[in-house]
DNA sequence: CTCGGTGCAAAGTGTTTGCAACTAG
DNA sequence: CTAGTTGCAAACACTTTGCACCGAG
């Protein structure tokens, strides 16, 4: 299996996104760019809660409702997508062209991305052979210790 | 790949898992084994409204904390395991020897469990190789429509 | 009898809705 | 100007907590 971290150059892909909502005539405002820049600071998916403290370090303090609303709209765009670990809490991603997953640490609730070479379309396949039922997409999300949280016991 | 529904001996499963309990010193009410029952008459995982719903039927109306309370207690004994599929609800599963998937269908919201025959090991120690990330567990699920569904449209 | 199980009320948490005020284009 | 954006209050949905009462062993 081949494994490797995921680093793009996310500053290029906020600037993109940027000019393709405006080139949809969508109105752009300072919270808005902010969240997308948020979301392009790291792969890594963000909670509501922690958009907000990102955007307070700029002075920005939103509502949360209008931080929903604004994930909603960029959902809505194709530009977001919804990742739920099973914390009790959404979290938000950018879509890029790549399907990566995620190692999720258990102790620090830390979050990293990481590309898996795995080919799961073969398996869909069977999956429509043996039960015609049509998988539109998958998740898999591996849960465990980080380096820090091992060395810390 | 591999690929086969599930179909164990839940009934015995279900025995199985009273005299446990019972052996253990846990007393046994009418509503545990009842749930008990009720999670052992399908591998589907069961929201805690799905299981009151089961339970009406065998004139049992539980107050819904009771029920979160008794999947509490029977994950504590390592009977049952929580799931979330990002509906925004959890869902409970019977642990079983077994590790599996889930289909779920985004039309009508149905369940189906799978065996996919795939080997994470590999991986996972590819993980912790490329990232000193100790990996314990995984979630794989699949999402798309199901048989019916696509006959609808 | 005792300790665990149960129901009810209330609080908690994350998310959504309604509405009036504001603002980018 | 005007449709899209925002903040605030309140509603929601699911889950958890506190407490008094009940019942299995």
């Amino acid at each position: 299996m081949q494994l490797s971290c995921i680093k793009l150059n996310l500053m290029a892909t906020r600037k993109q996104i940027l000019q393709e909502l405006q080139s949809n005539g969508c109105r752009m405002t300072p919270l808005r760019s902010s969240i997308i820049e948020a979301l392009s600071s790291t792969h890594r998916p963000w909670s509501v809660q922690g958009i907000r403290q990102y955007l307070a370090d700029s002075m920005l303090t939103p509502d949360k409702t209008t931080v929903y609303r604004q994930l909603e709209f960029l959902e809505k765009q194709n530009i977001v997508r919804e990742i739920d670990f099973g914390e009790g809490m959404k979290r938000y991603e950018l879509v890029q062209g790549d399907h990566h997953h995620h190692l999720l640490c258990t102790e620090c609730n830390k979050i990293k991305c990481i590309e898996v070479e795995e080919n799961f379309r073969s398996q869909e396949e069977a999956i429509l052979k043996t039960t015609d039922f049509k998988v539109t997409r998958h998740m898999l999300e591996f849960f465990g210790i980080c380096k820090k949280c091992q060395s810390k016991k």
